[in-house]
DNA sequence: CCGCATCCGGGGCGATACTG
DNA sequence: CAGTATCGCCCCGGATGCGG
């Protein structure tokens, strides 16, 4: 990208990573902790394949991304965030928090996955009971499951992949999923709008806002 | 700009203001409170013309800039930011401490302007006596004075403009201001590289950094 | 199949000139 | 002062090809 050739950080930052595609493609590493091209192309709905390995490249010049080689049962290239490429998470944040006005509705022909989930997850919510015993929620919703399990320290951690035996299993929509657990639906509600739930509701109740603004936190779950 | 598409937080957020030069405009208006067209230009070296007006109209039908006819003395347009578009400075300032490390020296060619310096200023440094009476600081860098006033409750505010008694005035280039003021380098060793010095001691000790994270707050300024 | 490179059309961007 | 108009260029998007 041009340089906007100012001292300044803000404009420093976007000489970095101001590029079209490029926070998408941060994003889409720290949700998964390390991705293959092809991953990153699915997680990327839109983005043209040489666009992809360009900005690839151009974020491990500016060494925020490293390139691995995965060991030979694999043997294909791994993207990585490096630790600098990592403390974006607060710009990326920050972006969604405002951005939460935003996300009123899903528009006809938007792209939606799953793992896009995860970072609001571990980043909105935290665990409500952190001395209780560890516990893991399973969430499917089309495509790969995601799991969210708690710390032990009050914050969830949250990555694709199953539990064996999870606390609670919730299965539907993902705007379905994400109301229920921001505690903007009743678990009734999310029934009615398709939602399937197994294991136990103490599980749900430990999950809570972690800047609860708006509403207050009492039953209503 | 083109939409990504995408249910997300993040690229919702950037199909608002991930065009270029969009959040430096908004930088100018965070800074400024509101602007008149030429300034923002003066603020924006290197923007095209019609980029800007384009900018502006966006900005205006996205709610998070208003475009305000000023009283007939001046009978000029101004822009300000809506609440909305002051959100962003969250964004903006998590963009400035990721930049941190990327501003180590000014490029040859690359621009600068004193304003710039007001939201670092306010952003990351706080009034470490916020008991103490209140205090104003004269900043004069090239160009336009600044002003750094403690608004009493640990935070300081900063703005354009001159004070007519200030507790300190500090004169010289941006970057030894701004050095001493962080605490990053003496009073002597911004001295020896060319700052003056006028007023209290006083009202420079009580400049601190927000979240002092590396230097231990001891005496060495 | 994975990880790109190449090619091409269109549009966003940059620089300058011009105008009410 | 506050933009609009114009023009060239380069970035971006989409498709295809191609070596490992």
């Amino acid at each position: 990208m041009r340089s906007y050739g100012q001292y300044c950080g803000l404009a420093r930052a976007l000489d970095v990573v101001g590029d079209r595609w490029t926070l998408l493609i941060v994003r889409e590493l720290l949700l998964t902790g390390s991705a293959r091209y092809t991953d990153l192309l699915n997680g990327l709905p839109g983005i043209a394949t040489n666009l992809l390995a360009e900005r690839l490249r151009d974020l491990e010049e500016a060494g925020l991304v490293v390139r691995e080689e995965a060991p030979p049962p694999v043997a294909t290239a791994l993207f990585r965030l490096t630790p600098r490429g990592q403390a974006l998470e607060e710009v990326i944040a920050a972006f969604g928090r405002w951005a939460a006005p935003l996300m009123g509705e899903i528009n006809p022909g938007d792209e939606v996955r799953p793992q896009w989930y995860l970072l609001p997850i571990r980043l909105y919510l935290r665990d409500a009971s952190p001395d209780k015993p560890p516990m893991a929620i399973q969430l499917l919703m089309d495509g790969e499951p995601l799991l969210i399990e708690t710390a032990g320290d009050g914050t969830l951690r949250s990555r694709p992949g199953s539990a064996e035996s999870p606390d609670a299993t919730l299965a539907g929509a993902p705007h379905v999923i994400m109301g229920l657990l921001a505690g903007r639906i009743t678990l009734a509600q999310a029934r009615k709008r398709g939602l399937h739930f197994r294991g136990e509701h103490g599980a749900l109740r430990r999950i809570a806002r972690r800047h609860s603004a708006s509403r207050p936190t009492g039953p209503g779950r």
